[in-house]
RNA sequence: GCGGACGUGGCGUAAUUGGUAGCCGCGCCAGACUUAGGAUCUGGUGGAGCAAUCCGUGGGGGUUCGAGUCCCUUCGUCCGCACCA
């Protein structure tokens, strides 16, 4: 372990002056020791083969310009606990921070005031840190990134390359360098849209093509080849178009049709643009789910996301076209029900098929349906469709089948064509009652349903009316019919996933320029040796007159006179690797030394919220398997053990004021008036009751206000909210801090309830735990001065605080750390009530509190008379044989009810118990004469006497 | 509609394997010290009742000697996803 040794100028300042502070001064104690650590770097971490690694991290956090409020730092304080308790238990902890410093914001700010988004995002920065280091975290700044800074981006372009020069191999179901790829081509060619190379989102055809095909194409034609395969990819995709924002956006960053940063309409749009192939990892991620701990909610939304269904496809032949249309299905066992084809408006079939009567129709209908936007359709979920005249043939009867379109079927998802099953499908049901189809029943419902009004969608029952497949039930049905299908060669088995490829390039300035230059039109990846492709200034952060992005704007915008991609990445391309860079952050030649990845691999504890559920999580994680799959990462997964901190909301306060006057009336009295209430800032309001005078200066017009006291005070209402400026209900940490010193509010943060739990904040409590610290505090000291004595402590102070050991010991493993604080607590309590004031109490006490309080630990500590701090201190030995009772006090209950306790010996054996207690007066009387139907003794536990 | 989380005093919460429900803190009540208290310290505090006692973990049912905890059912709150074929 790393020996930090202190500086000689705070050893004399304990022992020889014990008596200099007398009282519990945080505001000394803490400026004091954050600077020690900081001079001394007691927070350096390094690789140490000889101690067993632990990496706990944070997700980082996006610099905005409001700074932090008391939820922001909620999962920092429990990851830092967990971070120093790791530690004491002689772990190497890598605990860095860093920030996620390219994104929108920034760049709006910028536009708004042309203030450059590097001098905005450094301000920010330098806010969140002096925030952090108010709270005493135990950060390894020497490590700190930021994904702005070209000596990191470098290593984000760089790993973009790496994706851009990969492939997807199915058969080795894992990325591969496009060579391999090339070679097979080269031997084999490709064998169309049926070949088993094809993997992820590659859904539309590619013609096929012999060997020697291959090697006549030109340089052109292969690169487009090649292009449908690259896990980086430039391709025409439907993306979220976001007008306000000028950019294209990633599904999870559309929330109800809206954007999630500003909430502005998002419409869907045909596009050329850089992709990323997530869906080549779909089962992966799907399935690696199982090998990692992580809560529930989270693998649900991410299994959600992904969407994995199993099914087939299944050709229709268009009555009079060579073409047929391909159909998904999950219910092929209702085939024989199928009564019509819905394709999707945009689906690239509908002009060619449509009948010349029904060409109007369909072209308004279609023009209709496109122009909604997302949210449109979301909202009108009204029925609708229409005929295109065009007819499949039934692949099994031949019958004639009528095609049409429906806006509820959606172009994005497996082939944007269904088969139409109204018996058996709710929204295909509703179809065809809407344009009188017939439903077609050939599952048995249960007796008296009626399949002309509602749907039997079960996946139960028996098959009808289907020819090979009557009397199978479904499930045999499936694959009896999936096995019929590939023998007819209509059709395959197929998984389909919801998950769609996640759309890479941005149409903005601040991001990390996309490494790729165009050659004769051509796409080809930056030479490695050239990166970073750094950010180049522009005289305006806007789009061009033409519509291209920022970028265009740059001067000279080439790579040795090719035209440079004025697209940037993502705010998640970033994030996706970050904590790969904390294992070796200052790295020139590689994004992280193979040792050093080999020793902190994976982490251990990822804290932080769960809305990056879908994106963030999702997203580190294929890079993870990707870079692993090439050999540049030991590890499959990011992170072992994730957990969501809760949200912490805010308490409002209102004031109640008479309608038209300047008049305010206490909560309770407000009924008797026409009242209107408002908001008032939370900061001047203790235990709900208004610091008038503070109210009277807060708004000028305030100063002549008039108030209807009750009790002889103003009492204000209050109402749990989101926290935010606009609501008067933000609490800031430095206030806090300021007031009650970082220790305390370290505690009250964990003290609230539990870490996954949303919580509104509420600052009354605080005095607990600042209450708390002066007690403990004051254990250390007799009047004014600092006494710990040598002698022996009583077996009850051991007891205490061994009972102590072990909670927290327990509760850090769980992660529980509102129990731990409140068994601070008790353990206080007690050693308050037996007076104890012995080192041999103390000085573990003094350790196991430093976790959770460093500041007030370490001045502690050091007035014990060490010379090293005590965060290289040991965690405590569990010392159980003082825990151990010899006499237990046994409830004795009858029925279950719990009536008196018997001190009895825990020697005692289950019948010298029952017998003791059959004895004793009480229970005779209870009794009364009858005999107990059965008598059940758990040793030291209860006794349960059954009459 | 589907999925997830959760319902315990006035409030935040605790109860580790099914074994004394309400630990710890806030608030509240009383007292001490004080010119004063939004300071500090001490004691009390689930509800009803003078009391013995009774009731009590959203509601109903079940398993068990025993259920906050397990099972079924129902209601409510929060969070996701949502024409996903």
């Amino acid at each position: 372990m790393q020996f930090t040794s202190f500086p000689n100028t705070a050893i004399p300042y304990l022992r020889n002056h014990p008596h200099c502070i007398m009282e519990y001064n945080y505001r000394e104690i803490e400026k004091k020791w954050q600077k020690a650590w900081k001079d001394n770097q007691t927070y350096r971490v390094e690789r140490d083969l000889s101690r067993p690694k632990c990496y706990v991290l944070d997700m980082f956090p996006y610099p905005s310009g409001a700074g932090l409020h008391v939820g922001h730092p909620l999962g920092y304080i429990a990851s830092d606990i967990y971070s120093r308790y790791k530690r004491l238990k002689g772990f190497n902890v890598l605990h860095p921070m860093g920030y996620d410093a390219f994104g929108l914001p920034a760049e709006q700010y910028a536009i708004q005031t042309g203030q450059h988004p590097v001098v905005t995002t450094e301000q920010n920065i330098s806010r969140y840190r002096e925030q952090l280091d108010n709270i005493g975290f135990c950060y390894d700044w020497s490590r700190e990134v930021r994904t702005c800074d070209p000596s990191y981006y470098k290593w984000t372009q760089w790993i973009f390359l790496q994706l851009f020069h990969s492939w997807y191999n199915p058969q080795s179901d894992k990325a591969e360098p496009i060579e391999t790829l090339i070679t097979h081509f080269e031997q084999f060619g490709f064998s169309g849209s049926e070949d088993r190379l094809l993997t992820g989102d590659v859904e539309h055809e590619l013609p096929e093509f012999t060997a020697q095909q291959w090697s006549g194409f030109s340089e052109k034609e292969k690169s487009d080849v090649l292009m449908n395969f690259r896990l980086a990819y430039l391709g025409e995709a439907w993306v979220n178009w976001c007008p306000a924002l000028g950019t294209v956006l990633a599904n999870d960053e559309v929330k109800e049709g809206v954007s999630e940063r500003g909430g502005h309409p998002v419409e869907r749009k045909q596009m050329k643009q850089w992709s990323m192939r997530i869906t080549a990892y779909a089962d992966r991620l799907l399935n690696d789910l199982e090998i990692i701990e992580w809560s529930d909610s989270i693998k649900e939304h991410q299994r959600n996301w992904i969407g994995r269904s199993e099914g087939c496809s299944l050709y229709f032949q268009l009555e009079g076209h060579h073409e047929k249309i391909e159909v998904f299905t999950t219910r092929p066992d209702t085939v024989f029900g199928v009564s019509f084809v819905t394709l999707a408006p945009e689906h690239e079939l509908v002009a060619s098929v449509t009948t010349p009567d029904r060409q109007q129709a369909v072209n308004e209908y279609v023009t209709v349906a496109k122009n909604k936007t997302e949210r449109e359709r979301q909202i009108g979920k009204t029925v609708s469709g229409c005929f295109t005249g065009a007819y499949v043939l039934h692949p099994f009867t031949g019958n004639k089948i009528p095609v049409w379109i429906g806006e509820y079927v959606l172009a994005g998802y497996g082939t944007g064509a269904v088969m139409a099953v109204p018996a058996h499908d709710a929204r295909d049901h509703a179809f065809a009652r809407m344009y009188d189809l017939p439903i077609l029943q050939v599952i048995e419902a249960p007796a008296g349903w009626d399949i002309q009004s509602e749907s039997w969608d079960s996946k139960e029952g028996k098959c009808i009316n289907s020819g090979l497949l009557d009397g199978l039930e479904v499930k045999v049905a499936l694959t009896t019919i999936i096995r019929e299908i590939e023998q007819r060669g209509v059709g395959k088995g197929k998984v389909n996933f919801r998950l769609r490829d996640a759309a890479f390039g941005r149409q903005r300035y601040w991001g990390e320029p996309i490494p790729v230059y165009y050659d004769n039109g051509i796409p080809k990846g930056v030479a490695e040796q050239d990166l970073p492709v750094i950010l180049p200034e522009v005289d305006k952060f806007l789009p061009t007159e033409t519509g291209e992005p920022p970028l265009a704007r740059a001067a000279a915008w080439t790579y040795h006179g090719h035209p440079l991609e004025t697209t940037t990445m993502p705010g998640w391309a970033g994030s996706s690797w970050y904590f790969l860079r904390y294992m070796d952050p200052n790295n020139a030649n590689a994004f992280a030394d193979a040792e050093e990845l080999q020793y902190w691999g994976d982490v251990d504890l990822y804290i932080g919220g769960s809305e990056h559920a879908t994106g963030h999580l999702l997203y580190v994680r294929f890079w993870t398997k990707f870079l692993h799959d090439r050999g540049y990462v030991p590890v499959k997964e990011p992170a072992f053990r994730l957990v969501n901190q809760g949200m912490i909301q805010g308490r409002s306060n209102f004031v109640y004021r008479i309608k038209d006057s300047n008049t305010y009336v206490s909560f309770n009295l407000r009924n008797n008036y026409q009242t209107m209430p408002l908001h008032v800032d939370v900061n001047i309001v203790e235990n709900d009751v208004l610091d008038i005078e503070a109210f009277r200066v807060w708004r000028p017009e305030n100063a002549t206000a008039e108030f209807v006291l009750e009790d002889g005070k103003y009492i204000c209402g209050a109402e749990v909210e989101k926290m935010s400026k606009s609501k008067w209900n933000v609490v800031n940490p430095d206030d806090m801090i300021e007031r009650y010193g970082a220790d305390c509010f370290r505690l009250y943060e964990m003290f609230l309830g539990p870490l996954e739990l949303s919580k509104p904040w509420n600052t009354s409590g605080i005095t607990g735990t600042a209450g708390f610290l002066r007690k403990f505090w004051r254990l250390f000291h007799q009047g004014e001065i600092f006494t710990v004595t040598e002698s022996v402590p009583d077996k009850k102070a051991y007891k205490a605080l061994h009972k102590l050991i072990k909670r927290v010991q327990d509760d850090m493993e769980r992660l529980s750390f509102n129990t731990s604080v409140s068994s601070f607590m008790i353990c206080v309590n007690e050693l308050t009530d037996l007076k104890v004031n012995q080192r041999a109490i103390l000085e573990p006490l003094t350790v196991v509190l430093s976790a959770f309080a460093p500041h007030i630990a370490e001045e502690l500590w050091n007035r014990m008379g060490h010379t090293t701090s005590v965060t290289v201190a040991s965690f405590p030995h569990l010392q159980e044989e003082y825990l151990v009772e010899d006499a237990f006090a046994y409830p004795i209950s009858f029925n279950g009810k719990t009536r008196f306790n018997m001190e009895l010996a825990l020697t005692l054996t289950k019948e010298e118990v029952e017998t003791a207690v059959l004895q004793a007066e009480e229970v005779k009387k209870m009794l009364d004469g009858k005999h107990p139907k059965k008598v059940v003794v758990v040793h030291g536990r209860i006794v349960n006497i059954v009459v």
